[in-house]
DNA sequence: AGTTACATTTGGATCGTTCCAAATCTGCAT
DNA sequence: ATGCAGATTTGGAACGATCCAAATGTAACT
């Protein structure tokens, strides 16, 4: 039957263009849906393009062109659900646009941060999607990636004086709004004496969360009390593990507004460890609403932030970027959104 | 001062070579560490290429080399954590072994890992590590990445006969054993009347661990109750809706063996809104031991399949698959752990 | 000086594509 | 026949690296 080429040897432009008797370039044409090429040779180089098994070099292409079509994302922690879900959404609208999916997973490390960029860096993305390591700063990413790769942030923010020479885009949450709008929320329950739960100090979001925290406080003429700054790793167990911190003193807080929906779950659990019912003899908040957040016991008030529309949003944000390279560099903060559950009850009578 | 060349262009091997007075040859040497140039040529290149930013072009060199750093890694669900987890670590993996990762997400869909595969194909990676949508099939997997391209299957079977051209590695979790330990433990602990919960019976690890919980059955002598094998998409909303089916006949099960933790998780809800406490009212136990197994109320006995070393795994089974492209294809079937904890109480005392 | 051995460097072809200017082919009016 | 315009096709030089065989330089040995 058809006599197909030697098998084991990738088939290129030449076999096809050997296969119907046409130039390289004409092949090239019918690829790229050129008009210019007669509708008769076009499908029979199409018949000879399936016949053969073709499959694109976009490598070649590219470099001969010197585009790509490529774009890496690094993320401190795929583990974490919120950038999971993120990094669904950034593939989804990158794959939409015809482009791939770079992935480089820090694990909250700067170091494995400067090598994760420069390895895909060589690899020549068009652009990079970066959700920071906690102690990563502008300085190195610039040397890792140099001045001419658009980067966009997401997330957080970078540590150290941001080089002048780096203009780079910018996605974030509206954390200060956020935690605002949770602790209006526990006020207006009638709840004063409230506490602010985990995170660390030294990253941004969390102290973007807090200042909207004391923010909403002080409109209320409610003390911030310094014993109920409670920092924690934002993870479930630690959270679990600092819950007694809370209960330290002799007057003990009625609610607390949390870090995040890991912190406020963690939380959860310590509370009920100490035989106290969360939603019921405490008021809790959390942010993210990571999906568990819907299905827990109670379900929790949480500020949410649609973390794979948040993807869409970012590989949205870079593909204009690569259209128009020239535009100055943009902050987006993405709004986030009150979900009143019933983990913030009002403070128990007493 | 030092004389950058003109900026904004891609500085290349030739603008190293003309800034050293050598040949591109050379240069490229260098690059490669070859014991053949010269001590003093070489740090007087290292010395140029740091003074002119020099970043390595990885798809040139692949282009002449008809080589490849890449693997693609092809997921039906990113948000789902323990594929998270896996995907950090084939990242891991890959990036310790100088490869970077080509991501794509189905999101359950035939047709669009059809097509995720063939973008991603383009881009030339080495190998493909896959986890197949629900209702992928072989022939189709077959046509999109034709029967050149190295396949790790992980976690799934492909449906519909796989066409003998194709001879794929997997590695697949010990699924059958993994239910049938759970089942085991359930009945040490007492229990007689034990359902099946959750999962779609056309998912092969589905069925599998079906097989494990009917094998420990019977060699019990225990009866598998047909209206105790309850269907339910794997999700924690859709197991806790599914609950009361649990409790539609006379008799009711004592324990439950769910087909992974987000079942069981739903399940525990569906058990709490009759006013059955999860632990002491009812035993069950799940599969994956995912983050929020341990901290669950109560802390959910399951199986425990370490994604983040599986992910590890499979890129380990994906780089030998490289270097010995000869050997036969292999099926890797990856341990699971009995971890118990509260959930699986002994049936109350009636 | 001539030969050999070794260390180092290099030109040019090549990978699979795209670009460009030029070549070829048609039909049709002159 | 000749010229011309429009429609198609094409050769060869890129892109940025690597490979290979051959060139060059240097020192040592007859």
């Amino acid at each position: 039957m058809s006599s197909h080429p030697p098998t084991h040897r990738k088939v290129t432009l030449n076999d096809i263009a050997a296969g119907c008797a046409l130039s390289r370039a004409t092949v090239s044409l019918v690829l790229r849906g050129s008009p210019l090429v007669n509708r008769e040779t076009r499908t029979r180089v199409e018949q000879e393009l399936r016949r053969q098994g073709y499959v694109y070099n976009r490598a070649a292409a590219n470099l001969r062109r010197r585009t790509s079509t490529s774009i890496a994302l690094v993320l401190n922690d795929l583990a974490n659900p919120f950038f999971a879900e993120f990094a669904a959404g950034v593939d989804e609208a990158l794959a939409a646009a015809g482009y791939v999916t770079l992935l480089g997973c820090t694990g909250e490390s700067a170091s494995r941060e400067q090598a994760v960029l420069s390895s895909l860096l060589e690899h020549g993305p068009a652009g990079i999607i970066l959700s920071p390591a906690e102690h990563s700063n502008a300085q190195d990413v610039l040397a890792a990636i140099g001045p001419l790769s658009p980067l966009l942030l997401f997330n957080r923010e970078l540590g150290g004086a941001a080089p002048d020479i780096a203009r780079w885009d910018q996605l974030a949450l509206d954390n200060q709004r956020g935690a605002r709008l949770a602790t209006e929320h526990l006020i207006e329950r009638g709840h004063r004496r409230i506490a602010f739960f985990g995170g660390h100090h030294d990253s941004s979001s969390c102290s973007q969360r807090r200042a909207g925290f004391v923010e909403a406080m002080q409109a209320a003429g409610l003390p911030v009390e310094p014993a109920w700054q409670i920092e924690c790793a934002p993870t479930r167990l630690d959270a679990a593990h600092r819950t007694a911190a809370l209960f330290a003193g002799d007057a003990a807080p009625t609610a607390a507004v949390c870090y995040n929906d890991a912190v406020a779950l963690g939380l959860m659990l310590g509370l009920n460890q100490r035989g106290l019912r969360p939603g019921r003899d405490f008021a809790l908040t959390g942010f993210d609403d990571i999906a568990e957040a819907a299905l827990g016991m109670p379900p929790l008030t949480t500020l949410s932030t649609a973390p794979h529309e948040r993807g869409m949003q970012a590989a949205q944000l870079m593909l204009q970027r690569l259209h128009e390279p020239r535009t100055p560099n943009r902050q987006t903060v993405a709004p986030v959104k009150l979900v009143i559950r019933a983990s913030s009850c009002p403070p128990p009578a007493f």
